[in-house]
DNA sequence: GCCGTTTTCGGCCCGACTGTTTTCAGTCG
């Protein structure tokens, strides 16, 4: 019997855990940052690591040959034997000392090696007991700046979904220009990237007065603690429950700021070292001619691309920043032209109050037009999903009907009536081949039985791309942000299975969905799977989730020709072979 | 531990803020 395959997770898991303990152990910083470096490249992957060759491991960017090596140990051992041994030396307690604000591996390692503290619970008796102001480099005020940070821990542990922190964010930068004391204020950050969840807000202005633009952002009434504040840079825990950071530089340095605010930090460490081969050197005031090793005469800071021209390349777009080649793209003028909102034409997954939606078919589609696109598909769940009130196959022929009779009133605008189909836990469908084949569009998903394994579950949505009827497969992850992780599944073999049938994927705009990753998108295009952006609404309210969608798509380096959304009415009827 | 448009060895981004110190270490992004 083979015992059971170890995941991509648990890899990327050990890596950084050992990267951790060989920070807490005072190591060569530059190894640590080798550790974290292929986790991060790890865990971009849609392959499974079981599955590749030692030198194609070797040609992924930040694995060498130390890394191939433990890679091929944990996939055969299930664990790492200098990661074991550090255990031994070192308990791995500490390591949660290292989520807390202001506590990093040089304090840890002494909490530890003088007062065995090894847990937050110990760590926070200890200097309730006021045991940590004596020892050397802490005093008062850091013994309760830790205890704070301590209870913070574990609030601040969460991620913010974006469409949320989206709307904190605005509202402050809306409350800093009415104010008057700032030139310009923008949200930069993961924000600004578009990714999935942000873990704080960073906030960028420009001012002539920096110290009157702290002042004023320390005493909004969001804020509940300012955590630091000083000339040019604030931080502040909101009331929202989220850390938001605040950074003022003179207008002249607008774009050079906006670089290095959006990140990501891997982008930027990049960017800087690109800056030191070509003899400059890049900070948040612009980029800079070296000369004597020092920053000597500005060469550009205005604009963010004026920084880039400095570089030899072309403005990045933000959601691109992620040291996932989108440099040597620049460099060779090969970054992808992204879609844009404009280019979206309809959306193709949302529900009525026939089960679970707020809104009527009519309504749904009034809502869409309204979003200036040309059609919509509309659906609801299929019969097994009980708590979404699936429609019995009567209830299905009745409503096919009456987007048809909407269709043959309606000017210039079309709805495609479509059905989120169960796949049930085999991969059948959960309507009959007759029924799927009076149905405009198919989409199906897994809704239940998460918790097979991997093995089950790629079968199983692979039989439900090789049906004929399914045209679109929604929710390949099934992941709840924060709440619930992805099934497991063979993403790499599915996504083969999809491009062999001409099967679509789904991008799903619901911001605590978001299936499927930015990489995943990326690889799919690679392998020439069709791609579909939704928003999974439930009222009309929800179509605004198409932003989010496009966010995955502009993330995975998608183009207007790579997503059937810039498809008219007619070529999706074409598509659909109708 | 990784990597190469100077290098296969010797580099590996940069500055603000805090709290501890009497000039700087640690942390953070």
């Amino acid at each position: 019997m083979s015992k059971p395959e170890t995941t991509n997770a648990e890899i990327i898991r050990l890596l950084s855990l050992m990267g951790h303990f060989l920070e807490i152990k005072g190591e060569n910083p530059f190894r640590v940052r080798a550790y974290e470096r292929a986790a991060q490249t790890l865990s971009g992957l849609t392959r499974n690591l079981s599955e590749m060759a030692p030198e194609e491991l070797g040609n992924l960017p930040g694995i060498g040959p130390g890394m191939t090596a433990h890679i091929q140990e944990i996939l055969s051992h299930g664990n790492l034997k200098d990661l074991e041994t550090i255990k031994k030396q070192i308990p791995e307690g500490i390591i949660k000392l290292l989520d807390i604000q202001g506590m990093g591996p040089k304090r840890a390692k002494l909490l530890w090696q003088t007062l065995k503290i090894d847990s937050i619970e110990a760590l926070k008796k200890a200097a309730v007991e006021g045991k940590l102001r004596d020892l050397p480099g802490f005093g008062e005020k850091l013994e309760q700046s830790i205890l704070k940070g301590a209870d913070f821990a574990q609030a601040a542990a969460k991620r913010m979904l974006i469409w949320d922190a989206r709307t904190i964010a605005a509202d402050i930068v809306q409350r800093l220009k009415k104010s008057g004391v700032v030139v310009e204020a923008v949200a930069a950050g993961s924000l600004r990237r578009g990714k999935e969840t942000v873990g704080d807000l960073d906030i960028l202005t420009t001012a002539r007065n920096g110290s009157k633009a702290i002042e004023f952002f320390t005493k909004l009434e969001q804020v509940e603690r300012v955590l630091g504040a000083g000339e040019t840079k604030a931080t502040v825990w909101l009331k929202n429950q989220i850390q938001c950071d605040f950074r003022v530089v003179a207008p002249d340095s607008f774009g050079a700021a906006l670089l290095y605010f959006t990140g990501s930090k891997e982008h930027n460490v990049v960017l800087r070292e690109q800056a030191l081969k070509l003899g400059m050197t890049i900070n948040e005031y612009g980029i800079f001619k070296l000369t004597k090793g020092k920053a000597g005469r500005k060469v550009a800071s205005k604009t963010e691309e004026e920084i880039y021209k400095a570089l030899g390349m072309k403005w990045i777009p933000p959601e691109l920043r992620e040291n996932r080649g989108e440099i040597q793209a620049a460099r060779s003028n090969k970054l992808p032209k992204l879609i844009e909102l404009q280019d979206i034409r309809g959306d193709f997954h949302n529900h009525t109050k026939l089960t679970d939606g707020a809104n009527a078919l009519e309504e749904m589609a009034e809502a869409a037009r309204a979003m200036g696109w040309e059609w919509v598909f509309v659906g609801d769940h299929s019969q097994s999903l009980k708590v979404a009130n699936g429609l019995s196959p009567a209830d299905l022929h009745r409503t096919i009907k009456e987007a048809q009779e909407f269709n043959a009133k309606s000017k210039g605008f079309r709805i495609f009536r479509s059905m989120e189909v169960d796949i049930l836990k085999d991969g059948r469908m959960d309507y009959t081949d007759e029924d799927l084949g009076a149905i405009g569009a198919v989409i199906a998903a897994v809704h239940t039985h998460f918790k097979i394994s991997g093995d089950e579950m790629t079968k199983r949505v692979i039989r439900a791309i090789e049906n004929s009827h399914v045209d679109i497969i929604a929710h390949l992850s099934g992941r709840l942000l924060n709440r619930r992780e992805p099934y497991e599944i063979n993403v790499e073999e599915v996504l083969g299975a999809a491009a062999k049938n001409q099967t679509a994927l789904e991008l799903n705009g619901q911001p605590e969905r978001q299936d499927i990753f930015d990489t995943q998108a990326k690889r799919a295009k690679e392998l020439g799977v069709p791609l579909v952006l939704t928003t999974d609404a439930h009222s009309v309210h929800q179509f605004g989730y198409i932003q989010i969608a496009l966010n995955i798509a502009r993330r995975a380096w998608l183009e207007k020709q790579d997503l059937l959304n810039t498809m008219s009415a007619k070529e999706i009827c074409e598509w659909l072979g109708n």
